[in-house]
DNA sequence: GCGTTGATAGTTATAATATGACACTGCAAC
DNA sequence: GTTGCAGTGTCATATTATAACTATCAACGC
């Protein structure tokens, strides 16, 4: 949470991921969408996000409620849920349907429905910047004449650290 | 829910769909099904699968309980929830993660993690038999060496009769 | 048939997830 | 500085889901 960047902690994924950093380009990257929409990226909404990046995991909405609970007063289920909303519609999280959880997204600047490989050991979610899954998927749709608005695409499995050599 | 086959409705669908059959034949592929694992088709089961079928929407866990409680006595959320846990193991019925909620499967032989086109507007579900999606999918976490052991794919939109021509 | 056993279903309670409606506050545009 | 509205706080409640325990039933060996 600090600005400041910490020495690497010595995780599963630390060794190639400066976290800190991560979540510092998100946050930014959040103020400038914001901007850019006229809209304001206010110190709730910058709590919340910087929590929900907190892991490369998904954040359930009543765990967010409580961390947030411990930096400020007055939180409320409705807290959470509006700013996640928020957050949502302006492309910065996703909401993991099969999870009923939210992760940060890493390409806010592309209108996306985002796609998601969710490791059923480590729990972390890796969101897939393949574009050619929507294609495929359009095509599909296109076989029955299906016009796609928004796609839910959550595959669960093993990640390459978790799965057996 | 009769035995005998009822005078087709003309919904959207009916023209070329007769429901009753469509029905009928969900609940013995269900029957076949059972038996081939050696599990009980039992007036529950059956009951519960029934009412999932009733519609090519989305069934609501409460909306079957409130429904079931109309056709039984004793019946209570687990009761609803205890069934569709069976029936979805069974491969017989698929939950849309991203509604909250459960459709029959329409290809309960194959062992297979449903993909589903589903319209925003006339709330239908159609399943789609596209095995090339597991395929693509497949190729796509193979770049990020993830090994995939389940698919959610749900794809909102506009069906063909409520797309604007 | 009869008792044993395991699967099925009933019962009660409660947890987890999410929304609605209204009031207050403070920033920003004028 | 006032006004208006977005943002947040507050309270109440709806919706979705599970846990733990008990009772019942049906299949099987004897």
């Amino acid at each position: 949470m600090s600005k400041t960047s910490q020495p690497k902690r010595e995780t599963e994924r630390s060794v190639e991921h400066d976290h800190d950093a991560c979540i510092q380009t998100a946050l930014s990257r959040a103020e400038k969408r914001c901007a850019e929409e006229g809209e304001r990226f206010t110190g709730l909404r910058r709590q919340v996000l910087e929590l929900v990046w907190a892991e490369h995991k998904p954040a359930k909405a009543y765990d967010l409620l409580k961390k947030l609970s411990g930096i400020r007063s007055g939180v409320a289920p409705t807290t959470v849920y509006r700013t996640l909303d928020f957050l949502q519609e302006r492309g910065l999280v996703h909401k993991i349907e099969s999870l009923n959880a939210y992760v940060g997204c890493s390409q806010p600047n592309a209108e996306h429905s985002g796609h998601f490989l969710i490791c059923e050991a480590c729990s972390e979610i890796k969101e897939i910047e393949n574009s050619k899954i929507s294609v495929w998927l359009e095509k599909a749709a296109q076989d029955e004449e299906f016009k796609i608005k928004t796609e839910t695409v959550e595959l669960h499995g093993l990640c390459i650290r978790c799965r057996p050599a």
